[in-house]
DNA sequence: AATGAATGAGGTTTCATTCAT
DNA sequence: TATGAATGAAACCTCATTCAT
């Protein structure tokens, strides 16, 4: 029985290491990462990694992959309730800053690759990522078909968007060599859900709706 | 006489190896380029870069150093015709995009370096950084004095802004890659200052006024 | 009653890893071939490799015992029916020929062991392998007494012919590599026994016979 | 002027690398030697072989072109003073155990490496070898004009020849194992040039001349 | 000012072997 | 009898750095 459970979707011992795996590239990036230090902080021997998943270039893929495939699932449902643009826009919005609260390491981890050029980007990857993209341009196609928002590229919305959060979640440490220098208005926490993604959605709603 | 002309500002020798060294950082990161790399770019023997500079780390730094040093002062001069806030932002927005595009190693590694968290990050280099951000606080503040923008959180507009134009730059391989797997609209270039500049510009204004 | 069957002479399992293994062995050498390659080809887990047999170096040594237990068996019988030395040297040399080209795995093997200095060559092989050799000593004496054969150090032709057979055989692939750059007469094919055995056994009677 | 040597042949560091790695690929082969081991003998740091060299491939592959081109170098020189195919013939004998005994390191390699199929034999070096077969060719095909020798496969008295000699060598440590367990007449050396050649070369003689 | 050579420390990967089941 | 998982030891190779010239 609790055989069966390893079976069914990935042993223990797996599981752990693609968790640490994405802990310690985001904190080091693929060339700074360590097998050393991923296979010690999980608790396995280095060559168990080897044994399961084959190599860094696999594993620093394996996590990725896993992060978008079941990112992705989730934006569609979370989207389904609303019913006018501006909600969809709104929930689409949270909806991402929580995938970056939830998995602040793989957060850092798309930063990164995506600095890196892609370099070590896997083709399945950015198919995901393009279908969520695609969710953001069906929500202001809609949007600008029903004349509630103003012509947009598209790309343009998801960039500030994205950009906005996950230099918010990656800044964190410089943020905290800033402050001091200069205020920031009331102190701000890790979190990108909160108050911070509020002030986000109400401008990027104020900048596309047609009336305010 | 002939030794004026090396002091004088930098040997050629020693801006070949601070040029070289930001493409490849930019494209490899701090832990990914190898000396070996930007010795033979550069075109001079690996000691050659230890006996001018001292080492990996303290090239790192000095080319962040330089690229923040010269970018940071013309932002006072661009900004100085501008009489009302508004045109202060446009042109803000603008100069940003404009030094992104004529430093786009450096435009790379900056973004490479926050995402690390800022773990090579010299002091000096942030304390540019602020200034700047400082530039652009001052900026909606203003606005917001003079009933032009709605109170916002300068720090929220300085993410969407950077973070729109940095993730633009940065993600020109990975949309070569999502291209041909969805539609982005018209076929878009790398340069930022452009059409994609005009259209973030127009966005963040849409976003702050007051009045539309 | 099932378990007899087993027993009787070798489990299909464990016949089926020595084959392997030879092949393997032959292919890659001793340091070079892999516990993993044998057991995938074997179509066993490796595990059981060592449950039957114990390790590398009893695996080895194992298939090479095999061999020349069996080999060195059936030299009696097949020397038997000649009544002269010149008759007997023939078929030594022609049962030489049949052994490698029914054993090419081994045949390998035992170049490269020897080669190797001998380092994993158990004792008893080289009893049996010592055996062979001295059925060519009593051939060669006994032809040299009965004043048909020159007086030879009886080595000298041993390593005459296993020499020229042993490399005709292994150096198949090189052959391959040098034919296009020069001529060997009439095509080559990988078999011993056949024309190239007829040659050697020509030359080698030619060499040693009184009379001509 | 000393430093002039180090550039006109090679550097003492390289040429000290590459003996140390003949021995050693000698004794353990392609896969069983350690770059380790190679480094420690020759008494640099391992990276000293991979700034010269490249790595083990390149490292093998020289050792063996190295010895081939000069080998085969000095063939014609020595074969020139000969006048009929007899002579030469035995000349070419004698050279083949010479260049053998000068280089019993190179000539173990070159076994294991036929033994091995070849795997890492470099196009070179099968160019070069089949320089010196294709002289012995000459000579058997002189021969056979001059009516002096009998028509034969050139490559058959090759392996002949080249096959008892490498087994000659090769087998010291073997024959010393198989000493005891039987008598092999008179001891021998691990010299090839000497009796062993002589008899060999007899031999060869006896095989192909037409007349005795 | 500049360089070819050399190196110590450390990185990724491999592999024979063991163990729990 | 057989296996999937796990591992310690060691192999190959890389790289920032130093040194003699």
């Amino acid at each position: 029985m609790q055989n069966k459970k390893n079976k069914e979707k990935q042993s223990d011992t797996v599981r752990r290491i693609l968790d640490t795996a994405a802990e310690v590239f985001a904190e080091s990036g693929f060339a700074g990462a360590r097998m050393d230090e991923i296979a010690d902080r999980a608790g396995v021997n280095k060559a168990t990694i080897y044994y399961h998943i084959g190599g860094k270039e696999p594993l620093y893929a394996r996590v990725l992959h896993d992060h978008f495939a079941s990112a992705g699932n989730q934006f569609d449902r979370v989207l389904e309730p609303a019913s006018d643009p501006e909600e969809k826009l709104s929930l689409f919005i949270q909806q991402v800053a929580r995938v970056m609260d939830q998995n602040p390491h793989k957060t850092i981890m798309m930063l990164r690759e995506i600095a890196a050029g892609g370099r070590h980007f896997p083709e399945i990857v950015a198919l995901e990522l393009a279908g969520i993209i695609g969710k953001l341009m069906e929500i202001l196609t809609e949007g600008e078909k029903q004349g509630r928002f103003i012509p947009v590229n598209p790309f343009s919305v998801h960039l500030m968007v994205i950009g906005a959060f996950v230099l918010y979640r990656v800044s964190a440490p410089v943020r905290a060599k800033l402050t001091g220098l200069m205020d920031f208005g009331e102190p701000q926490d890790d979190e990108v859900s909160g108050d911070f993604a509020a002030e986000i959605q109400r401008l990027v709603l104020r900048a596309v709706r047609t009336d305010h």
